[in-house]
DNA sequence: AATTAGCACTCTATTATCTAGAGTGCTAAT
DNA sequence: ATTAGCACTCTAGATAATAGAGTGCTAATT
C-alpha cells in the first residue's frame, strides 16, 4: 500500500460516497487531478481489488468499496473531526433545555442525531430498570387521585397518577411514602416490581386496593423493558440503495423490531474506543449486511450506560457520522451528570 | 341503484380491497355465486361505470371503484360494527392502565390503533398550551433541584426538574409554589409562557435567577405546539399501492412534516359525525389523494380535544378501520375524564 | 324483456432481441 | 514505469413480438 495507492482508494471511496455510482478509471482521471493516465489507474485499482479494497459489480463497470476497503477508509484515510460549528452548537444547545423525563430526553436525542446525520439513528437509554430507588413521594392532586413520584440514582424516572379508592389523609400519605421510601431504598426497579407483585413478600392488609393498584401499575411497566429510540427511519428512502421495497422492508423491519436493535448494538460495547463503526458484513445480523452502523457509548458516572447509534448504507458519509455521533454522546454523558 | 348493483359493487369493492388488482365479470362470475352470468355482470358494471362508482385503468382491464365509488360503499355498502371481542378487550385494557404525562399516553395510543389496523395512525393530543392551569407545586429534589410540578384542567401535562442556583428553605418553597399556584391559577400555558417570558409582568428582583430559569423552560416549550403523534408508518410498505418509492416519500414526507397533519384533520373537524372519511381527492392535500383517512374525535367534557386517526390506500379496510378508531377514540374520552 | 353465449377487438405485461456505451485488461510503444 | 490503443465484455435501455385477460356488441335463449 504505497501513497498514491492509498491516495486512489481514497478518491475513488469519496467519490462514491458523493455519486452511488461504481467509479471508473476514465472518470477518476478526468475529474480528479491525479497527474497519471487513466490507463495507470486501471492498473493501480486493479491491484486494489486483488488487496480486496474493491470489487466490480460486474466485469465491465467501474470499481465500488468492499467491506475491507471501507474499513481501511474509516480507519486510515477518512478526514478527522469532520463537523461544523453549528451542528456542535446545536447540540450543546439542545443538551441545556431543562431535564425531563429520561424517555423523552432520549428520544429528543435522537431525533437530533438523525436529523443532523440523514440517517436512521438509535439510542439505547439507560437501564432504568436497573436504577436504585432513592425516594417515593407521594402526593394528592384530587381527592381520588394520587401522584407517585419515583426517584432513582439515574434522576426523576417516573410519575403517574393512581386513582386510589381509599380516602387517606394527608397524614396517612406523608407516612405511606416514608414507608415506601424507607422500605425500598436502594433497591432497584426491577425489584420493586418484583416484590409489589409478590403477595407474600409484604403486608396484604394495609392499603389493600392500593397494593393491588401499584401491582397492576408494575406489571404494566415492561413498556420500559424497551430501551431503544429509533428516530428518522424514512430518511433511509432517499438513498438510491434502498430503491428496493424488499431492502426497505428488510432494514426497517429489523430496526423496528422490539430489543433487536439493542441486541445488535451489545456486539459494539466490548470495544474501548469510544466510536464504533460496523461495515455491513461485520455485523452480526444477515439483515443490515449492506449497512453500517456508527455508534457512540455515553457515560453517567463513568459507567456505559447507553449508546446512540446510527445505521445507514455502506455508502455512508463516515467522517461526518463519526463526528457527530461522538459528539452528542459526549455531551449526552455531560447532561446526564445530574444524575 | 337498484339491488343487484348494490350487491354486484359491495362484492367487487371487498374483493378489490381484498386482493389489489383490478375486478373483472369473469372472475367475480366465478368467485362468487351471483346466479347471473358474467355477460350480465359485464352489463351491469358498465352501468356501474356509468353512473361514476367504478372506472377501468384501461380498456381490456377489470374495474376499480372509483373515489365515488368507496364513498358510496362507506356510506351505504359496507358491513358495520366491524370489530373482534379481542380488539374491543384489548384497548379497553390499554385504557385501564395508569396515567401519565399527556403525550406519552397519546403516543401509546397512536402506536396502538395502527397496530391493530396495519396503517400509520395519526393522533391529535389535546390543546395542552390552552389547558387552564389549576395548581403547581414545588418540591425539592436534590440540594440544588427543583421539580416543578403543573396540573391543569387537563390532567397533569409537566413536571420538570431545574437546576436553581438560590438556596431556598422548605417554607419557601411552599411560599412560592402558593404564590405560583394563585398568581397563574385559571390561565392558559400558553399566557403562562408569555406572562413569564416579560420580564416587566412580574417582580424581576425576587427570586431572579429562578425566574430566568423558568423562562428558558418555557422558551423551549414549544415541543408541544406540534400536537401530532405519528405511528407506524412503515406500515403502508406493505401494501401493493406503495411499491413506489416515490409514492411513498410523497405521502410519507407529508406525515412527517410538523403541522401538516394537524392542519388537515382541522377539516375533518366540522362533522358531527364521530367517525369521518376522507376518501382520495376529497381531501384538500394533493400528496395524499390516493390515500384514505379516517377519523374520529374524542372529548374531554363533552368538548372535542383532539382525534384519532389512521391512513391508508383508498383500498383500505374501511369497516375495521372505522370501528377501530370509533372505539379507541370512545375510550380514549372516557380515559381522560379524570381530567 | 332480461339474460346469456359467442366472438372480434383492445390493451397491457412479459419476454425476447438488439444496440450503444462505459469500462476493462492486455500489448506494444514511449 | 507509464501510457496509448484496441479488442472484448457486460449492462441498461430501447424495440419488437406474444400471450392473455377483459371488454362490448350481437344474436340466440329463456
Amino acid at each position: 500500500m504505497d501513497a498514491r495507492k492509498k491516495r486512489i482508494l481514497g478518491i475513488l471511496i469519496d467519490d462514491y460516497i458523493a455519486s452511488a455510482e461504481p467509479v471508473g478509471s476514465r472518470t477518476l482521471a478526468k475529474k480528479y487531478d491525479l497527474g497519471i493516465s487513466s490507463a495507470t489507474i486501471r492498473n493501480e485499482m486493479a491491484d486494489l481489488e486483488e488487496l480486496g479494497f474493491l470489487e466490480q459489480p460486474h466485469t465491465s463497470a467501474g470499481r465500488v468499496p468492499s467491506d475491507r476497503g471501507y474499513r481501511y477508509y474509516v480507519d486510515e484515510l477518512m478526514p478527522k473531526r469532520f463537523i461544523t460549528n453549528d451542528a456542535v452548537s446545536r447540540v450543546k444547545m439542545a443538551f441545556q433545555a431543562p431535564m425531563r423525563e429520561i424517555a423523552w430526553f432520549i428520544h429528543q436525542t435522537a431525533r437530533m442525531v438523525s436529523e443532523m446525520t440523514g440517517y436512521p439513528s438509535m439510542v439505547v437509554a439507560p437501564p432504568v430498570l436497573e436504577a436504585r430507588l432513592s425516594e417515593i413521594r407521594v402526593l394528592r392532586l384530587q381527592s381520588d387521585t394520587l401522584l407517585f413520584l419515583v426517584s432513582t440514582d439515574a434522576g426523576v424516572v417516573e410519575n403517574r397518577a393512581v386513582s386510589v379508592p381509599e380516602d387517606l389523609s394527608v397524614d396517612q400519605l406523608g407516612a405511606l411514602a416514608g414507608e415506601f421510601s424507607r422500605e425500598f431504598h436502594g433497591i432497584s426497579i426491577h425489584e420493586l416490581k418484583d416484590r409489589i407483585l409478590d403477595p407474600l413478600a409484604r403486608d396484604a392488609e394495609r392499603y389493600r386496593s392500593l397494593w393491588e393498584t401499584l401491582g397492576g401499575w408494575m406489571a404494566a411497566w415492561n413498556v420500559y423493558e424497551n430501551r431503544v429510540t429509533l428516530a428518522g427511519p424514512l430518511s433511509i428512502l432517499q438513498y438510491p440503495e434502498f430503491r428496493d421495497i424488499e431492502k426497505v422492508q428488510r432494514v426497517l423491519g429489523f430496526l423496528e423490531r422490539e430489543g433487536a436493535v439493542e441486541e445488535l448494538l451489545k456486539s459494539a460495547l466490548s470495544s474501548t474506543e469510544s466510536v464504533q463503526v460496523m461495515i455491513g458484513q461485520e455485523s452480526p445480523v444477515e439483515a443490515i449486511w449492506d449497512c453500517s452502523v456508527v455508534t457512540a457509548t455515553y457515560q453517567v458516572k463513568s459507567h456505559v450506560v447507553g449508546q446512540v447509534s446510527v445505521i445507514g448504507p455502506k455508502r455512508m458519509h463516515y467522517a461526518e457520522v463519526v463526528a457527530t455521533v461522538e459528539l452528542v454522546s459526549e455531551e449526552l454523558s455531560r447532561a446526564l451528570k445530574w444524575a
